[in-house]
DNA sequence: CGATAGTATGTCAGATACGACATACCTGTC
DNA sequence: GACAGGTATGTCGTATCTGACATACTATCG
């Protein structure tokens, strides 16, 4: 595991501290939260490469800059749920969403 | 839309009375329904191929009976979070679940 | 250095989802 | 018909998620 994937899931809200710690995290566990930074980052690609604000998403997703903010960074407080109705309002397809879930970590 | 998928939205919980009440749901809720019930069913199935009784997928899972139903039905109450830990736990790869909801209605 | 625009972080009350339980509904088998 | 194994439906207390707000951080520009 390397440094930026570590921050990244502590960031997310999940305890990281060292080898040991991290395989506390059943396989599943580890799956589920990469699946949720997959969706995370494509959500921010999705806004950035429309040249969109977080308010602005915000403002179409009827939600709060912070709550968009906390999607991009896959905060604990954010589910999947959240993350796909948000990508699909935004105009991503299911099959988009779909190969996001399905690429390899 | 027939009405197989009109008392299957129905039973997750959707009001779908008559062809211009369906069409208060904007396309993105509509695909997320869809998506929803794609996870379901595949959830039934991954439980009916192994010969397992929804009580011990509830064991496997740490949760009931009655819950497991409800997610093979995509009950309102049941979120696409829980469908898609459920299926990871189950044994299904990040790859399956999305190809599942990459998979066209 | 302000000042402005954008993003991140912390908190909270209300909303929603959760497991659990009870109970109803099948569909066989005797 | 009665029982049994499996599935569906309804409800409830609690736990988690959500939008909102305040506020802090980080540029970039003048």
């Amino acid at each position: 595991m390397d440094d930026t994937k570590r921050s990244r899931l502590e960031a997310a809200g999940w305890r990281v501290g060292d080898a040991a710690d991290f395989l506390e995290l059943t396989t599943e566990e580890a799956a589920f939260i990469e699946l949720k930074l997959a969706l995370a980052d494509y959500l921010r690609d999705m806004r950035v490469q429309h040249g969109w604000t977080q308010t602005h998403v915000a403002r179409v997703l009827g939600s709060s800059q912070s709550r968009v903010a906390k999607m991009e960074s896959a905060d604990a407080s954010v589910s999947v749920d959240l993350l796909v109705k948000s990508l699909l309002t935004l105009g991503a397809s299911r099959k988009q969403v779909g190969q996001v879930i399905a690429r390899a970590a």
